[in-house]
DNA sequence: CGCGGGTTTGAGACGTGTCAACGCGTGTGG
DNA sequence: CCACACGCGTTGACACGTCTCAAACCCGCG
């Protein structure tokens, strides 16, 4: 069906765009970047898309829901490290040749497309440029999570969920999953959100109200509404400088 | 100087071993490496080495002395993300082309080598082992600083700081500096621990003292002793699995 | 000798965690 | 069609880890 009634859309075009925006390609590699990601593979919420320690013979690439990477501690509790979001390279192991030091598992309903390794491979061979422009999908997704860390280290509670609301608010909107209104979907429960943050989801909770009471952000059946961007990211000195290439 | 007394010793050996360690590298792609590290370049303590935002053509590697990498927050308080040991890169922005996004300053005297970044691509091209190299060289680096996150985001003070401890030892272990006795150097101010690790300085010495009671660890006049190593990590569950390539 | 950076100590404040319970909506099985 | 279980959001009371402020101490150095 691909290609008959949409000739004009394939899997691979929402990534093909994210390493558009991060780096000139020429039509070729445009075109051989498209062609090569396969027909897209469905996962349920909560299951495993990387398995940590195991090795892979393909990027894998989110095409459209939510995800995210972790490690459990010791105590049996899981360290969010990562959400991924349409666009996005669920594993950058493959640049060095090695295994998956954590996994990643869906938290919605997941489509996610693959590109063989050694396609690849002949890709960037033929055109750099494909090359730098994953690099930089990796720089940005080693910033993000410098980001986070810079929240658990030095933010509160209010600072680290607003930062992270203003976060994916930006994330989603170069995606074009971001409505006219501001409004956005946000597949998470305060749980899965007090799993990245460093905080009890009891605590989210009341964060997410106090955000609330100041009218700057409604979050309602998995829907982020931010009224007033401007004011929310100047509450957390919000830049979005560290999610594009200069 | 240099190649007459030590005809064998080069300032870029210690980046060369740790190259090594991470990739089986052949003998020309050794002597490339070696040869393409310029003469060091000596640091004050505090002293810049990388400004954030600002480009560079070329690689520096720290050759000896210690150094940190930071962001602020905007009250003004520093948050340190990863520290940084001889044998390492200081800034790897230049895998994607771009500036660097955070700073890098010396916590003590230090020197530093640089590779042209013309000539490293040369060297690549003919050795691409030595890109491998380099990009676990960056998959570790990310590594520690996601390990870093988990420890923010799920472990309490005394977790915290032995966990880094341990992390140091191993790595310090790694370029050849720890001392037969378990003991090794560790110019760092229980402040700057503090930074990177989000505790007040006063918490940071509270939970050092409960260390040297546990009998796990001493830290006097900058040097640190595990006399219990085996203890000290299973305290805090460290598994340096994170900071080597498999 | 005095100064300054770093470490150490004490006392109290505050942010966040924990525990426990309730409400609400949805799906499921009787 | 009702009864119940379950996941998720919400609320309250209290415990506790860590922060802040302030001061003393130690030691090397000018």
């Amino acid at each position: 069906m691909r290609g008959v009634l949409h000739p004009n859309l394939s899997p691979g075009d929402i990534w093909l765009r994210r390493l558009s925006d991060l780096m000139d390609l020429s039509d070729g590699a445009r075109a051989a970047v498209r062609e090569a990601v396969s027909a897209p593979r469905n996962y349920q919420p909560r299951e495993h898309i990387v398995r940590d320690g195991l090795e892979d013979n393909a990027v894998r690439v989110l095409l459209s829901g939510f995800a995210c990477r972790y490690k459990y501690l010791p105590d049996g509790s899981r360290q969010i490290t990562a959400f991924i979001v349409p666009g996005e390279i669920c594993d950058f192991a493959f640049l060095s040749d090695s295994s998956a030091s954590q996994s990643v598992v869906t938290l919605t309903q997941s489509s996610v497309g693959t590109v063989d390794l050694d396609r690849l491979a002949g890709i960037v061979e033929q055109f750099p440029d494909v090359m730098t422009a994953i690099l930089r999908c990796a720089a940005i997704e080693h910033g993000a999570s410098i980001e986070l860390l810079v929240s658990l280290g030095g933010r509160n509670a209010l600072h680290r969920v607003s930062h992270l609301l203003c976060e994916m608010h930006f994330r989603l909107s170069q995606s074009g999953l971001v409505r006219e209104d501001g409004s956005f979907d946000l597949p998470l429960t305060q749980a899965e959100l007090g799993e990245a943050l460093g905080l009890s989801t009891v605590h989210v909770n009341r964060t997410v109200q106090v955000l609330r009471r100041l009218g700057l952000a409604t979050w309602r059946d998995k829907v982020v509404t931010l009224p007033d961007p401007q004011g929310m990211q100047a509450l957390c000195s919000f830049d979005a400088g560290y999610l594009q290439s200069r």
